[in-house]
DNA sequence: CTTTTTTACACCTAGGTGCCAAAC
DNA sequence: GTGTTTGGCACCTAGGTGTAAAAA
């Protein structure tokens, strides 16, 4: 069983926020989709129903709550989420099925404090470009020869 | 200016907590009393009235929520809590007066989800022990010699 | 003179990394 | 044989530590 960081992170880079406000950011992670996937002659393909989802938890950016301003001032990066394939584990990070499809939200919030955060209304975002494939080992070489 | 953790840390032991349900651990540090001290021929003595407090954010465990299981099993240490004494610090780090007193509290909060904290109980606990004066530097020459 | 704050810096440590070999 | 998972481990890095000297 294995716990590591996402990688590549995802990151976003934040316009047009009220620079005196406070902003909570948070994102999570869906199965994009029903199938199991395996890596056959170095392609993704299908190969079958996929297996059932645990629930997962919101990721909140450990620098909320911060200011419009502070968040505008330089990308904003999820680099210190958790995922791990341990159904069984306790810290709450994001646990996985290996081998499906997911889709990483983003989820914006104006609150001044995390105990307000459930009065306030949270925009999503979604963005295609950032659907991935879990796996427990890289299966593209171009990753390995950075 | 100086942000560094807080020395040593706040930790409690838990009983009684139920083992399946989920708590939320959090501390705050709140003044002690009205005064400035200096540290004058070795000793504590007070040197006028405190400068005025800044207001002081709710530092919430990490590992919230757990289960009351993964509480009892070790001991809560609130060791990642961080202290400054720089008045416009944005990371949302207890601000604290050089040379005043100051009291942390515990609290405990029966909730599944960080989502529920303000709809839910707050128990809070005083440890008069744990009372302490900030400094910039260590007075006792004990702490040193460890 | 005493007390307190700031800065710098070498040291250490926790924890995150790729990568590999073995197991499945 | 293929594809996937696991555990180990050396390496690295971010960030927390005390201490001491300088500044206030």
């Amino acid at each position: 069983f294995a716990t590591r960081r996402m990688f590549p992170a995802f990151k976003v880079r934040m316009s047009g926020l009220d620079k005196k406000a406070k902003y909570i950011m948070l994102m999570d992670i869906v199965a994009s989709d029903e199938c199991r996937y395996k890596f056959h002659n170095r392609r993704w393909v299908v190969a079958g129903k996929a297996d059932p989802e645990m629930p997962k938890g919101m990721y909140i950016h450990p620098d909320s709550p911060s200011t419009g301003e502070q968040w505008m001032q330089k990308v904003v990066s999820f680099h210190k989420l958790k995922l791990t394939n341990n159904i069984s584990d306790k810290h709450g990070y994001s646990i996985l099925n290996s081998m499906h499809k997911y889709q990483p939200r983003f989820h914006l919030v104006r609150a001044n404090d995390i105990l307000k955060l459930p009065y306030s209304t949270f925009r999503t975002y979604v963005f295609k470009e950032t659907e991935f494939i879990a796996v427990t080992a890289y299966q593209n070489e171009k990753v390995s020869d950075v």
